[in-house]
DNA sequence: TCTGGGGTCCTAGGACCC
DNA sequence: TCTGGGGTCCTAGGACCC
């Protein structure tokens, strides 16, 4: 905890909201969903007039509908959202060159490195009040609430103090008086389900909080979220404001209005989705070693199944072909609502560039060369392979000196898996002959 | 026809290695 | 034949955030 308020959070008000309205002068002053509009859809954000009938993010599109079915529902334009976005956070950073973004809507900004004379109250808060000021007229009139505290948690609830079009400074000292009151939800990190805990052992406020001991909030909540709200509740937090952080990991998912129970139409969705990832991997220069498929049941559980590659790829087709691999564990003969795919154990380097060459998405021809016993061979994951016995398949896996190929059938995508010493000789890399599945970018 | 999409972090158990 | 502990990696699930 700092000595001074020096952490600045701002929030853009029923963000999404707010640009359609900017750019939609007919939608100025009426109720305006912005969200999903399928059967299946939640409301991403709601404008203030909508929320004065009771819709609010995270409801069901339907729900909202029937509170306030005279609004304009909007499935979203993520473009304007991202460029009106970008025009903050630059005017952000032009601020203080600490500027640690959250979302498209939300930023801390550390005040520490800003180059202000000093950090009294008076001077934050001007320098605050310039900056909405600042974004107001770069934005074309988004209004942002913004919070100044010691800390990010307190920054953050002062944002939330006062919206929207808001500024609220806590100053240094008064931290604890302004939490004690205030139930454990404000903590972030609280939400229903912790929430729920604390409640039924009788801790319904900060105040309440701020009573346990350590010992027993670790015993209720487990190390690290016991331990953190511990601190928290004291208003002890010295998380540093951090401008960059790397992504951990990629993934596209999709909820479809109706059950899927075809087999070949959710293969066809996977490979689709790992195109999608595969894309998003190599415009940012990633890779990743763990491929996780994530599905929804009929019935809402949610199945996840992951494999992970003896080295990184970027590949449609590799990740595609585990990502169907992976769902033939699974029964979904209920109905699946939601597919999806993705990629972790990032790593920023490609494993394509070994070859010397930027080999995008196609596939590697595999120079076929003679197998002999003594010689050790490189079989990578996704690799077409042929085996003299078993026909065409692929690597699924490869280490300590065995080789696991799993032999597509045209009953079974992912069929039988066979293990193979690595220098098997009836075992041999497979040349392509049909054109890469990803465009050229 | 309740319940999105893209993320992060944590936990717990098992495998495996030293 | 019995019995260790620690560390790391992997997998599955869950809570949470915007």
């Amino acid at each position: 905890m700092r000595a001074h308020a020096s952490v600045l959070h701002l929030d853009l008000d029923a963000f999404f909201a707010a640009v359609e309205q900017r750019d939609k002068p007919s939608l100025r002053g009426k109720p305006v969903v912005v969200g999903g509009v399928g059967g299946r859809g939640v409301v991403a954000t709601a404008s203030y007039e909508a929320r004065t009938y009771g819709v609010h993010s995270a409801m069901s599109t339907r729900e909202a509908r029937s509170r306030c079915p005279h609004a304009a529902f909007l499935s979203g334009r993520f473009h304007a959202y991202r460029d009106t976005s970008k025009v903050v956070m630059a005017l952000l950073r032009a601020a203080s060159p600490l500027v640690e973004p959250l979302s498209l809507d939300e930023a801390f900004v550390d005040l520490e490195h800003s180059g202000l004379p000093d950090l009294e109250i008076e001077t934050v808060t001007a320098f605050a009040a310039d900056l909405r000021a600042q974004v107001r007229e770069a934005t074309g009139g988004l209004t942002a609430s913004v919070g100044l505290g010691t800390s990010k948690f307190i920054a953050k609830v002062a944002s939330d103090l006062d919206k929207p079009d808001g500024l609220t400074v806590v100053p240094p000292g008064t931290e604890l008086t302004l939490l004690r009151p205030m139930r454990v939800s404000v903590i972030p990190g609280v939400g229903p389900a912790t929430a729920e805990r604390l409640r039924r052992a009788g801790i319904h406020t900060v105040e309440d909080l701020e009573a346990v001991s350590l010992d027993e909030l670790v015993r209720l909540l487990g190390k690290a979220h016991g331990g953190g709200l511990y601190h928290l509740a004291r208003a002890e937090d010295d998380r540093p404001v951090v401008p960059e952080r790397e992504a951990k990991s990629v993934s596209v998912e999709g909820t479809y209005d109706t059950d899927l129970t075809d087999r070949r139409l959710m293969e066809g969705l996977l490979t689709r989705q790992a195109g999608e990832v595969a894309g998003r991997l190599r415009k940012h220069g990633l890779s990743g070693r763990t491929v996780t498929i994530k599905v929804r049941l009929h019935d809402f559980t949610t199945l996840s199944r992951s494999s992970t590659l003896p080295s990184p790829t970027d590949r449609t087709s590799t990740i595609a072909r585990v990502a169907r691999g992976l769902l033939t564990d699974l029964d979904t003969s209920g109905g699946v609502r939601l597919l999806g795919v993705g990629v972790s154990g990032l790593a920023d380097w490609i494993q394509e560039d070994l070859f010397g060459e930027d080999q995008e998405d196609e596939e590697v021809p595999v120079e076929v060369e003679v197998p002999t016993s003594r010689q050790r061979r490189t079989w990578a994951p996704g690799m077409d392979v042929v085996h003299a016995g078993m026909g065409r398949g692929w690597v699924w896996g490869s280490g300590r000196g065995v080789v696991t190929v799993r032999f597509e059938t045209a009953e079974s995508p992912a069929g039988p898996v066979r293990s193979f010493a690595e220098d098997d000789p009836e075992l041999s890399p497979w040349v392509p002959q049909e054109p890469a599945e990803d465009p050229p970018p």
